[in-house]
DNA sequence: GAAAATAGAGCGAGCGCTCGAATTATTTTA
DNA sequence: TAAAATAATTCGAGCGCTCGCTCTATTTTC
């Protein structure tokens, strides 16, 4: 699997979230016109996340914002009744991307080691498409309000679960010789966190995407396979 | 090597390194009485810390980490400048513990295999025992002003720099069997920095700070022993 | 020309920071 | 040793400013 087929099966883009996102009543968004209002949405999303990665989600002014989407106060509040909220769309938006990809990409029948190899991949891949968002999750998450904060841990856990349940099927199967599970899957998931985290430390050594997830591949493969 | 050994050899304390601090005469404390401005200045590290750590730096008052600390306004800025100076003053702090311990626990003589096994408890049992300095430092990292960020990414680049090392030489007495030392190198940092970004994960599974230790090193030691 | 969208001045609240008054501790004087 | 004088420390109201947010006047759209 290369990442540029990836890229090509990754249709689903921001724009239908965001046409998604204003259809949903549960928001206070006052703009009727759909083109443009999907358009703004995807730009304010988009903008929020640049800024908050570069100085923090509390210190982004709401004025900053404004200007650099293009609008004013009274226009951004046509998309959203509260920064808290703003917060919320974004969230919403990420998880909405992310669950979607990877309902698609299980498939039980592979062989234990063809499975992991593919969640690894999956799951680097992914994060290299939603770099920004998927930052802006995990350096953020501590200043969540406790609902949204409980909705970040509950994925954290269920990306970990998927590395945990195929490892111990791996391992019932005798197809892996490893001994926690648990651990296990949580080594492999900071390896992988690292490379949406570390992105200045990659980029500066002209690390590619698939170099990456090679050796991530052969570090677990090495434990997994062997003995302890 | 057990953790409890290790504190034990970890005498130095912060308060000597605040005592350090307030005799230093480049920063702008104006308290006089060495034993009060000491133990003061203690609390408001600690303080500051604990509060940034909950709700970030940026969005810590003033007036907050006053009223925790038992000072008022004025008090504090007996012994800061500024906020961007307290900022200031708890990296320089952690920064100087982190170094001398590391001086210390080099080890030249050791073989490959004991030198990484070494330098993996070492930096395990240190950010165990400075796990709010190291959070505080790694989550606020993109909000320092240039300078402070770029002492944070030589501090990391130093610690990651340790490891290569340590792996080239191994590779170079045909010890140890892999890639690229580099990638490597990078790959065990991140699950060492898992250990004090992800606490509340570890805690709510029960996880030591040694059963941690061991797995790191079962999993470093599967890849650097096998070939890849 | 009605409805939809936008603009941006204005509001109260809270921020980092200051500074003179109040309080406490120390020294000097008689 | 008690009183007076001086120094050190603590205090918190107030300053200028920016924040999130509101609301009405204006412009744009069809």
């Amino acid at each position: 699997m290369k990442f540029s087929d990836f890229k090509k099966e990754f249709k689903m883009s921001m724009e239908d979230i965001c046409y998604e996102i204003i259809q949903d009543d549960n928001n206070s968004i006052k703009v009727k016109n759909e083109r443009v209002g999907v358009k703004k949405l995807k730009t304010i999303i988009e903008t929020a996340i640049t800024i908050s990665n570069r100085k923090g989600f509390h210190a982004m002014s709401l004025r900053e914002l404004c200007s650099e989407c293009g609008l004013s106060m009274g226009g951004l509040y046509g998309y959203i009744s509260s920064k808290d909220e703003l917060l919320e769309v974004i969230q919403d938006q990420g998880r909405r991307l992310l669950l979607k990809v990877m309902d698609t990409y299980g498939n039980e029948k592979e062989s234990s080691i063809d499975q992991l190899t593919r969640a690894i991949y999956t799951h680097i891949y992914l994060s290299e498409l939603m770099q920004p968002w998927f930052f802006f999750s995990y350096m953020e998450a501590r200043f969540f309000i406790r609902e949204e904060q409980e909705k970040s841990i509950e994925t954290e856990l269920l990306t970990e679960q998927i590395f945990s349940e195929i490892l111990e099927m791996g391992r019932l199967k005798g197809d892996f010789k490893l001994g926690d599970p648990v651990l296990t899957a949580s080594a492999i998931k900071s390896m992988l966190q690292d490379w949406y985290l570390k992105r200045w430390k990659y980029n500066r050594r002209n690390i590619s995407v698939d170099d990456y997830a090679k050796h991530v591949i052969s570090f677990v493969m090495a434990f997994v396979k062997g003995d302890c």
